[in-house]
DNA sequence: CCTCCCATGTAATTAGTTACATGATTGC
DNA sequence: GCAATCATGTAACTAATTACATGGGAGG
């Protein structure tokens, strides 16, 4: 249930609407953790109802009306409840690793097309965050010195590019695997 | 879906009954990918019905007889069809990373521990994944040359090893940056 | 005109988790 | 006697995905 919690936090470092989380969802917040829309909404809902958040309609003009949901007092206490407990470090779940395993059984060969895509967008990501933390935290425009907030979000970040960089350095080893055993009947 | 085709490589690797895939899956597997008893029963059940997998009892002394599934060739097919078409690269789930941002708004020093006890479980992991990479790829009893299959294998292994050692870097930067930060007043 | 962005949702399905349930054998 | 291992499952629930649905405004 930790979409609520990363919808708390999100809520209270910036209240917004459903709309502007599923948008951050797809940047900041989603570098460690994917939700859509429409799961959005309906936790959005569930949450208000069990009194977690508040929310405001804020009439516009030239588009849509909107709600912002913010964080109500039970809310900040169920993240801190949350925050309190202990969580079991989470195992993987790596699709391309079980492909990989699996291409011993098939054509090999035929998945350098695919490690070569999944290498591509993890070198955009990586840049897409290197970017992020110049802009944030290490070029000449960000703030000096950092608050708590700000030297938190960073260390999250740092992990994000660690991240990639790892990954991009393993599918480099995967692709000269794939090289090295070559054309390969695939085994019985 | 990607339990089903987990579960056609491991048994093409070896057929089993459910509970040694479910052991399977807090092992070599489960490195990179999850999965209870009994999500693997129902999931086996549905497949055998589906006519992916075969099934053989085997009538046992002093223990519960079993049942062995193996792959049939549709399953074989589906898994060759999945192999070929393209997956997303996946993003991550990382409750910790949400808890650290949340700390911002609670205690960040509380926040010690639990980095510490995640930290001692990655640790424990990369020792577990290097002891099964001396046995059974780099050791002086492992197979050489290795056949294709366990090249593949390896380099999965090898990315578990990645993981984890990127993981407890990471985790010691964590450490440190709550350990900078020290106490302070949570933010409104 | 067409597409993208803003903004909200419902409905149906599939996947995953948690709790409950049974029963023999082996080792301490 | 008690706990662990082997071996199988059902039932209830929660979470996540996929598909469908609407509608105005902005920009090329």
């Amino acid at each position: 249930m930790a979409l609520d919690h990363a919808i708390l936090v999100s809520l209270l470092e910036q209240p917004g609407s459903g709309y502007e989380l599923a948008r951050r969802f797809e940047r900041s917040i989603g570098y460690f953790w994917t939700a859509t829309h429409q799961q959005i909404y309906r936790v959005l809902k569930r949450m208000e109802s069990d009194g977690l958040l508040d929310v405001r309609d804020i009439p516009q003009q030239g588009r849509p009306d909107k709600k912002e949901y913010s964080v109500a007092e039970p809310g900040r206490d169920a993240l801190a409840a949350w925050l309190h407990e202990p969580i079991e470090p989470e195992s993987l779940r790596h699709d391309l690793a079980v492909k990989i395993r699996g291409a011993a059984f098939d054509d090999p060969a035929a998945l350098i097309r695919e490690v070569e895509r999944h290498h591509r967008v993890h070198s955009e990501r990586l840049e897409h965050y290197l970017t992020g933390e110049w802009r944030d935290f290490t070029g000449p425009g960000a703030p000096a010195p950092l608050d708590a907030g700000q030297e938190l979000q960073h260390v999250v970040l740092r992990g994000g590019i660690a991240y990639e960089r790892m990954t991009v350095a393993w599918l480099d080893d995967v692709l000269a695997t794939l090289h090295r055993i070559g054309p390969t009947a695939p085994q019985a």
